[in-house]
DNA sequence: AGGTTGATTCGACGAACATCAATGCAACCG
DNA sequence: CGGTTGCATTGATGTTCGTCGAATCAACCT
């Protein structure tokens, strides 16, 4: 169910110092890749969606719930959610009848440590 | 130069607990907002673009200095330049001459915090 | 004023995206 | 087995987005 997800969150920030927006210039393959999820959170639904399925105290959320939170197709949720684990957001599993969805909580926080400022170097009052 | 920037990054978190992901899900203005900023971030060039004027001693960078640093036309770069203005994540001042761009911490800060994890009830390990 | 350089805006075009209806697949249940 | 429900995939369509060339605006400099 988790095949395919992208490299830059899972990346174990081997090099020094990662790829924070206010150390270095990002060069392109990180700008490209990191494009990809944030342009995966670029959409209020999948932002809802997140949001949901962070949200919730189990960590865990049934597809069956989620979608008729949306006046939206049910194929349509369901290419959203597609894209959150394509973006190395979320992931899935299917127990039964169901399949329930969960945050991957190391992604979020790599992207938040990409968004803080490494107080850089006296940021001239 | 910075008429009309989102609101989402500006406002004081009245509201107990702003927007942050982990804690309640996002209305749909919430969500609107915040897709809008993270579209900004959603393009491999308007990232670098960024980061480029993010990790910056100065805290200011010249246009003339952006531009050539990619192989695309000036409007392009121009472009990007208005949509992360708009989007609240810069500002731009003239001085003469040149544009100099500068990052608006608090943007990012925000931003950051929206996707920290708000370590939720014991996520059942 | 006229000319030059730096930067934004405008108009157009192809690519990517969000959405839906229809279909397909998986698991349950009689 | 055949029927039903939950979710994913496919194909099609209207919209948004990224990009460019051309035109425009702003400031400098003779």
């Amino acid at each position: 169910m988790s095949k395919q997800e992208l490299v830059v969150l899972a990346q174990d920030d081997a090099d020094g110092c990662c790829g924070r927006l206010g150390s270095a210039p990002l060069d392109e393959d990180q700008a490209g890749d990191l494009a990809k999820v944030f342009k995966a959170l670029g959409d209020p639904v999948r932002l809802r969606l997140l949001s949901m399925i962070a949200s919730r105290a189990g960590g865990e959320v049934c597809v069956c719930e989620l979608t008729p939170a949306f006046e939206l197709s049910q194929p349509t949720i369901s290419h959203h959610l597609k894209l959150l684990r394509q973006a190395g957001l979320v992931d899935s599993e299917r127990r039964g009848t169901w399949v329930y969805y969960r945050v991957l909580p190391a992604a979020l926080e790599r992207l938040a440590a990409v968004l803080t400022a490494p107080q850089a170097a006296e940021v001239n009052a």
